[in-house]
DNA sequence: CCGCATCCTCATGGATACTG
DNA sequence: CAGTATCCATGAGGATGCGG
């Protein structure tokens, strides 16, 4: 950590304490959806200063949370999480789920960025039984996220070029970016239930739709 | 919230403009635990400063996390968590458990309230099948904390004094005030492991207590 | 007492420029 | 490419005041 410790003997405060700061769970987004470089993030981060984020990467790898790696030869460092820090994947889960709500008025002048989206469809879908075989791709921003659901739950992959689609396959458009349809736009609330339903939990975005509303 | 938003189309950094400042998800802690007045989370927050708590609390409010109820006559305000706000428990939850490592060096000279324990003991029993009826209590700091297991799950709720405890029933002292005698102390891991077991859940702790070790 | 608001100081974050 | 250095704006922390 860097700005002063909580000092409470527990672990909310002990966590935060860790992974609290200003842009440090977003970096730890970035690296649950795969490992990357300093200039990878500084991309995926609008608005963070460089200087913060080296801060934050050196808090980040003295916490425990993450490691430096050495890329290919030529290749500079790459960033990863720990065993530990991975461990964060629930708590990020936890509160993409939570925030559904939070993104329903759309993007407006967000920076977006199709990727976020792997998470956000894998947290929503997470720990939910799923039909074996059952496919949905969702096409989104130039980019396909294909969902590919089987015994041991749904599994979201990025496809690019979305020439790569397999064949017989329902795939949604939306354009722009929405998380499974919930912001206004092209696809709409009961396309996105649709979509649920194919991936093998009717019912699932209906329960999420009628979650009740911030202000 | 107050500070400067991410900006970014993305649920992780739309709930982090709600609740990822400094203080908030330990308000949020101590309304998980149960409603609260501005003098409780003063002294449940050491180190807070009145404004800040202030601030923080009307940030809240205004972002639909918790609000003011007039307690009885004569009482002051109350804050409570809205039902969107409740929902941040499994964010609060996963994050305790997370954070299982960092409590192993134990209190040191951080603050400590045994009614963070509620929340602690709650969220590593969470989701885990119990055998009805399995009983156990950690009396710690004066407060006995007991678990109680049915087919909804485990239960914690804190007893003072003491005195009210049912009769034939597995106490276990911890002091200082531990989690689950993680820290070092005078209840051991053994000790610990044997709570979970009688808890419903053999093995539980054992699980926890090989999770990779921060720095 | 309780529930804040004000004032002040200093650490932290943000933006930009620069370097090995 | 992967950061450091610098400067300024902002927010945190501590003390104190004040109406109900």
């Amino acid at each position: 950590m860097s700005g002063k410790p909580y000092a409470q003997y527990c672990g909310l405060a002990r966590a935060l304490d860790v992974v609290g700061e200003r842009w440090s769970l977003l970096i730890v987004r970035e690296l649950l959806i795969r490992p990357a470089r300093y200039s990878d993030l500084l991309a995926a981060l609008p608005g963070v200063a460089t200087n913060l984020l080296a801060q934050r990467l050196r808090d980040l790898e003295t916490g425990g949370v993450i490691e430096r790696r050495l890329g290919r030869p030529g290749q500079g460092v790459v960033y990863a999480l720990t065993d530990w820090g991975a461990g964060l994947r629930e708590t990020v889960e936890a509160l993409l789920r939570w925030s559904t709500p939070l993104m329903t008025p759309g993007p407006g002048s967000d920076a977006v960025r199709p990727h976020w989206l792997e998470l956000a469809l894998t947290a929503l879908l997470a720990g939910r039984t799923a039909v074996p075989a059952a496919e949905i791709a969702l096409e989104t921003a130039g980019t396909v996220l294909m969902v590919r659901a089987d015994q041991s739950g749904p599994a979201v992959t990025a496809l690019a070029p979305p020439a790569e689609l397999p064949g017989a396959m329902t795939v949604l458009r939306a354009e722009p970016p929405v998380i499974l349809g919930l912001a206004a736009g092209t696809l709409t609330a009961e396309q996105a239930i649709a979509a649920a339903d194919l991936a093998g939990d009717p019912g699932a975005l209906r329960q999420i739709f009628t979650r009740p509303a911030p202000p």
